[in-house]
This record gives C-alpha cells, structure tokens and sequence, in this order.
DNA sequence: GATTAGGCTTCG
C-alpha cells in the first residue's frame, strides 16, 4: 500500500493543532468535519455576504412551525405597514405584510407573510422602515397566522422581539434622508439597541379581563405540554403569587418547545404577552401574540438561569429579585410544596411524580409502551414485570441485566404513546401523576398466588387529567443532579453483586473487539447530558459507533512531535522522490575523496553507478560492527545518491540505512523531508522544528555501545523523532445524541496495533479495517453497531473569536480482540 | 382575528 500520502499540510502551535486538522483552510486537512464558524464582515457587500456562510436564506413557502431559524434569514418588501399600538402591557406592536419579490409563486398566499414587531424593537425601526422597503429579518419567531383564512396570506406569520434576539435589516437605498444618500444600496443595520424596555407585570389580584399583560408567578398545577386535538400543542398552568390570587392559563403552541420548561410544581415563570379573558366567569389567560415564557427553577438561591428557547431575553436585577422573592414566598407555602416520591417509598394507590433515568424501552401493543426506569432507590417488595420480547428491548442489554433489581417497568397508555416513543434510552425523566397500583387478581398468576404481598405495577394512565404525561429534563437541572447522585450511590452501594454481572458480561463478549476504559468506577453519562454541558468536563460513555473518519484507514494515520507536538501528514512517495531528485541536481550527490578516507576508520565504502542515463552515482557506506561481519539485516548503512526505489530495496535488505549526503565537508543528513532512518523497513521522520542534525559521524559513540535503536540514532543525531500517530473522529450515538470524539492515540497503538507498522504490513491493514467494520459495519443500520466504552473530555479550542467545544477520546485502552 | 382546552385520575 502507499500509504506515504500527502504533503506536510500544518505544524501548528500545541493548542491549535487539533483544531487546525479539521481547518477546512488548510490544504490537507479535510478530514471531513464542520466548517468552522465565519464572523460577519464589515464590508459594503451585500447583505446576504455579511452573514456566516450557514446563515442561510429561506423562502417563504418553505417555513415551518417546527423548525428553529437561528441560522436563516427571510427577505421581503413591505407591501403593507400599520401604524404601532399599544398593548396592555404598556409596549408597542406594529403589524407589516412582506412580500417575497422572489418567490416561485408570486401571487400564491405563500408569497405574501404577515409580521409583527415587538417592543423596543419597534421604536428602533418604526420611523425607518417604510412601504416598498426591502427588508432583511432574522432570528424571528413563527408562529401560526390566525388570520390566514381571511386575508389569504401565509398560514404561518413572523414575530419579532428582543426576546427572539431579533435582527431587521433594511436596504438604505429607500432611506430617504441625505445623509444616507451618500450610502446608496449599502445595507443599514438596525438591530435592537442596548436600551431596556421596561416591562410591567400585574399582580394576579389586579388582573382585569380583556387586556394582554405580563406576569410572574409561581406554579401550583401544570400541565406538561401535549398535543391538543387541534393542531398545536398545549399547556395549561395555574400560577400564585403573595397577593394569595390564581390565574389559569391556556397556552397553545405549534411547536411546544416555545411553552413554558415547567418541570415541576414550585417553578417560577415569568410570561410575557398573555391575554385575560372570562371564561366560566372566571378569569383566564391564553397566550397572545409574542408570547413568550422564562421558567426558573424554584429553589431559593438556586442559579437564576431561566429555561427558554429564546436566543435572548431582557432580565434585569429588578427581575431578579422578583424571583428570588417568588421562591421564598413558595417555599414557605406549604400548599405550593409537593413532596417528593422515590421509588423506595412508593405506597400502593399512589400518584406521584417519578424522576428517573430511562434503561430501555419496548412497544408492549399498539395502546401501550414499557419504560423500564430507575431511581437509585428500591422498590422493597414484589414487582411486577411486564412479559416482553428481549430482542424488541430499546437499551443496552449489560444495563438492562445489570440494573434489574433496580428497574421498575412503567406501561404508558394512548395519547402518551407518541411522547413515549420520542425517548431515547439514558434520558432523564419526570413521568407524572405515575400510577402505582397493586396487581389486580392474584389468580391470573398461580405462581404468586399464594405469596402473601401482591406484585406492584406501574401506569401512566391515557388522558392529562392531573398533568399526566412524561418531561424530559435536561442533565444540568438540579432535579437530575440529585438523581445522579443517587445512581451513583445506588451502583456503588451494589458494586459486589453488580461486578460479578459485569465480569460475566466481560465474558461473554470477550470474542468481539471491545474498548475499556481506564475508568470502570465511573458511571457512564449520556450522550445527550454532554451535549448540554459546558467543557472542560470528563466523562465515560456507553455509545455505539455510528461512524468513524477518515475512512481511509491509512489517512488516519500521522506524524506527531512530542516536543513542539505539532501534527504533520507522512510525506508520500511522490514529495521523498522528489526531495531525493531535489538533491542530485544540487549535485551534492559527488562524493569527496577526502571524506571518504577521512570517514573510512568507521566504514568501508563502495560506489557503483546507477543504470539511468544520467549515471548517477551511488554510494553506499558499511558501518563495521566489531571484528566479524554482521548480517546484512542487522547491519547499518549510510547512503548517498540513492532513488526512492532504491532507498525501498536497500531497507528491505538491511537492518537500518541512514539517507545522508556529503554536499558539506562531512557527511550529514539530508533535508527532514526524507526518513532520517528506516529501520526494520520502518521509516522515521525528524521533526523539523525541533531538530539540530549533528554531522553523520556522531554515530561514531554507538560502535562503541552498540545500541543501534531509532531513538539512540535519532540522539547522537540530534534528530527530534517524530510518533506515529492515529487521528481518527469517531461518531457516538448511545440513543439520547450522538458526538465527535476525536480519537488521538498518543500511545501510538490502537487495539494492539502500532500506528508505525500499519503503515509497511498490509496484513495489519487488513486486520485494522476488520476491526473498524466490526465496531462500525459498513452499510448497516447504526443500531446493529457496536456498544462502545470510552472517557471523553470536551475542551474549548478554535481561533480567537470562534471557540468551540471538542471532544476527546483519552485513556481509553483499545483491547486487541481474539478472533478478529 | 380566536380551533385546540378551559386542571379534577384508568379501568390496560
């Protein structure tokens, strides 16, 4: 195979080196990952080159509900403008329709969109927007038109605030004023300034029908959100605040991740833009247009990080003191507390609120889902076990065996179905208002039948009454902090009869390629918790290897220094050939008697001409080894003059040959563009930064010695040897997201194979990319993958501005499996 | 301009 491909594409500083290989900029190093984020420029091009280049236009009629647009852009002109009004809350709105000069329809109601402007929003670009402008609107919210059937325009609308992070750009060329003139066809930005808008909030006993308001409040129900028999999705939240009133509130939404995060009752939301209206002469609110929802945790002192899914959002101190406030006033009422239940204290009829990791999944029927969960807690008498087909089991076999003792089985009826399905195995969950009943007759299982206590079984009943249904908390709340604190005493306090499972499991798969981590003792993480952290973190994971680069193994494979540890490509055939040409027609190939005799004491040398027609010269120096003659493939040679096929003929003969010339009064080495040594036909490379190549007589003290190993010669030639390295990003997906971990064996070896010998054996060629089929089947579906175990730590790293976050593979032994 | 749901336990 020739596997010396490519140029030396980068040596880089330590910091940046990892970062540079995946710089699409640099000439070789297009391993196949992201671009990496481009600033705005400051420039009179047009507006759509002053995005980052993932900053995309969309046309109208491809907008949807579902989607996040934080990197689109819409482009339209103002067909209509409405003058601004004021809502309830004191700020303004104004309404526009756009219009889509480009669209493939252009009378079609895709063509024209409605788009409301919010806040201070609009007294930043109220005055200069005007009819027939062409506008340029991003990070805006889309949401449903409620007037689409009358007025025949887009079935979705856009809205903009500050708490979309909003940006509207308009071209100056309609500016009429002069001293825009002068800008005609730049792009004027008006993007919401700095200034805050002061938002009012009613205490709920001074709300009054028929206004849009903001308000604080701390929940005492909710519901999580569902799909309504509508089209959108729905939410219903009652909240309380120290005037002792209640508001219930409606919310819909087309896409439920813009309702409120509410995980539990005590959470403090604060909603801006809700409508009150009577109903069942009660007041309620629904959300209005601009809605939008902050939920803090409700814990006193706990971060004042707000759950949203809004880019950004106005909280000033004054708000902060409201919450802090709000949660105090709640933790002091009882009837806003609700206790929380562990499995462990599960009583029979209960309905509680069940906080706990999902192991696996299996569709029961068409009307039911099994979750098997836990909670690091133990459920103390008989459970019951929902009779499931192992191989229609979700979930990693090994946890399933494993944690069996500490699983419970949940069945999740009808309309949960949907949410139930969503889930992806290591989630954490809140499951509520979970049924715990015991099992209904005792003579349906004559097994049990005379066991005084009746098994425990799990329901999440069909229907929302009493905020029925499943949350997916994310791992950096504290409702999961605690939990994870939980399992892990829970593994830990079962480490002996969890240990003999394990090394059964060990066992039993000892035939296949695995990778063990150097840390048993930590518990795995999920993928998707990783994902939602900031580095730098540690962690292991449990995945399976959904993909790997490059696919070309042998492009895996590259030359590291340990000193300034840059990373380099291995020279290929074609640059050492060239470098080798390079050297004769500097005609340094003539060797100088004087050196020859000079050098003779230590080597005996002969010189031929090489058959080409350019009758080069070739010189080939024996270095003497004592009194006998060694064999030749133990024995050392310097060469002068050599090809590239040549230098390939000669290493395979002898032991070690050193490329040298003699363009200097003694024999040196060449350029480190060459192998400075090729050794058991292995051919190693000196770092070029870090080098200081000593003349070729400095190998006189290994006569001596007789250590004639890489690093001694590289030692006396003040050579800084470069590593073979593996460099390989691998895709992991456990179920719950998927990550790039770059995997960098400093090590050199990687499941028993060192990076130097895979390149001159095709049988370890042969074997690696066994190995990578079996951790990664080719053309298979991802689940048939390989489960993995590795530590993974993510690191910041990037060019100034643009830092992003990386993952690493490290101390993860890649054990060489038997059979492959 | 305003459908969904408008808290209030399944029945497996």
């Amino acid at each position: 195979m020739h596997t010396r491909a490519a140029v030396i594409f980068s040596i880089v500083s330590s910091s940046d080196f990892l970062h540079t290989i995946f710089n699409p900029s640099s000439p070789r190093g297009s391993i196949g990952l992201t671009m990496p984020f481009q600033q705005l420029r400051e420039s009179d091009d047009p507006i759509e080159a002053q995005f980052p280049s993932h900053v995309q236009r969309i046309e109208f009629e491809k907008l949807q509900l579902f989607s996040a647009y934080d990197d689109k852009y819409v482009e339209g002109t103002i067909l209509m403008k409405y003058p601004p009004h004021e809502l309830g809350t004191g700020e303004k709105a104004f309404k526009m329709v756009l219009e889509e000069s480009t669209a493939r329809q252009p009378m079609s109601n895709l063509s024209t969109i409605n788009t409301f402007v919010f806040g201070k929003l609009v007294d930043d670009c109220e005055h200069t927007l005007k009819q027939g402008d062409k506008v340029v609107l991003s990070k805006f919210q889309v949401t449903k038109s409620a007037s689409a059937s009358k007025d025949g325009r887009h079935l979705l609308q856009l809205e903009l605030s500050e708490e979309t992070g909003a940006m509207v750009f308009v071209y100056a060329k309609s500016v009429k004023e002069p001293a825009a003139a002068s800008n005609v066809g730049l792009p004027i930005i008006e993007r919401p300034k700095l200034r805050m808008h002061d938002y009012t909030y009613v205490p709920l006993n001074e709300i009054k029908g028929g206004v849009t308001i903001n308000v604080y409040g701390v929940v005492k129900f909710f519901k999580p959100p569902y799909p309504s028999k509508g089209t959108d999705f729905c939410s219903t939240v009652t909240i309380v605040d120290p005037s002792n009133a209640r508001l219930n509130c409606v919310l819909f939404n087309g896409n439920a991740d813009l309702l409120p995060k509410i995980y539990k009752v005590g959470d403090v939301v604060r909603f801006h833009r809700i409508k009150i209206q009577e109903f069942n002469k009660e007041l309620q609110a629904i959300n209005a247009p601009g809605f939008s929802a902050l939920t803090f945790d409700g814990t006193p002192g706990a971060p004042l990080k707000p759950r949203t899914t809004s880019r950004s959002y106005q909280f000033t101190s004054t708000d902060q003191r409201t919450v802090e406030e709000l949660r105090r006033w709640a933790n002091a009422d009882l009837s806003i507390h609700r206790p929380t239940v562990k499995l462990s204290e599960v009583k029979p009829a209960d309905y509680f609120d069940l906080t706990c990791q999902l192991i696996a999944k299996a569709e029961v029927d068409r009307s039911a889902v099994l979750l098997k969960v836990w909670d690091g807690t133990k459920y103390p008498h008989p459970l019951w076990q929902v009779p499931v087909d192992e191989n229609t089991l979700e979930g990693d076999p090994a946890d399933i065996h494993r944690l069996c003792k500490l699983t419970v089985d949940v069945l999740v009826y009808d309309n949960h179905i949907g949410a139930a399905n969503s889930l992806k195995v290591g989630m954490y969950l809140t499951i509520h208002n979970l049924h715990a009943k015991l099992a209904t007759s005792s003579t349906e299982k004559p097994s049990s039948s005379h066991d005084a206590v009746p098994e425990m079984e799990f329901h999440l009943h069909g229907g929302t009454s009493y905020g029925r249904g499943i949350t997916v908390l994310p791992g950096d709340c504290s409702d999961v902090q605690q939990l994870k604190q939980s399992l892990e005493s829970a593994l830990s306090a079962d480490q002996g009869s969890l240990g003999d499972l394990l090394r059964l499991d060990n066992l039993n798969t000892s035939k296949r390629p695995s990778v063990i981590t150097a840390h048993q003792h930590i518990r795995t993480t999920p993928i998707q918790e990783i994902l939602d952290q900031t580095p730098p973190q540690k962690y292991r994971i449990r995945a399976k290897l959904v993909n790997y680069e490059p696919r070309a193994l042998h492009q895996s494979v590259k030359l590291y220094c340990p000193e300034c540890r840059s990373l380099q490509e291995v020279p290929d055939d074609d640059d050492i050939d060239a470098a080798l040409q390079g050297l004769y027609n500097l005609g340094c190939m003539t060797v100088d008697p004087d050196i020859q005799s000079l050098d003779a004491l230590w080597y005996k040398t002969a010189t031929w001409e090489a058959e080409d027609e350019r009758r080069r010269q070739i010189t080939v120096h024996f270095v003497k080894t004592g009194e006998a003659p060694s064999a030749p493939e133990h024995s050392t040679i310097l060469v002068e003059g050599v090809s590239l096929n040549e230098l390939y003929r000669l290493s395979e003969r002898f032991g070690r040959v050193i490329p040298t010339s003699s363009r200097t009064e003694c024999l040196s080495l060449n350029d480190l563009s060459i192998p400075f040594l090729i050794e058991d036909r292995k051919w190693h490379y000196g770092c070029k930064n870090c080098s200081h190549p000593q003349p070729v007589n400095a190998l006189q003290p290994l006569l001596q010695s007789g250590t004639w190993e890489s690093s001694a010669i590289a030692k006396v030639l003040g050579v800084q040897l470069l590593n073979y390295v593996f460099v390989m990003k691998f895709t992991c997906d456990d179920g719950s997201g998927s990550l790039d971990a770059l995997l960098w064996n400093e090590a050199e070896r990687f499941f028993g194979i060192s990076a130097a010998d895979v390149m001159i054996d095709d049988v370890l060629q042969e074997k690696l990319t066994r190995i990578m089929d079996t951790l990664c089947p080719p053309r298979a579906n991802p689940d048939d993958g390989h489960w993995l175990e590795c530590c993974v730590k993510s690191y910041y790293a990037g060019d100034g501005s643009e830092q992003k976050t990386y993952y690493q593979i490290f101390d993860t032994v890649v054990a060489e499996a038997e059979d492959i």
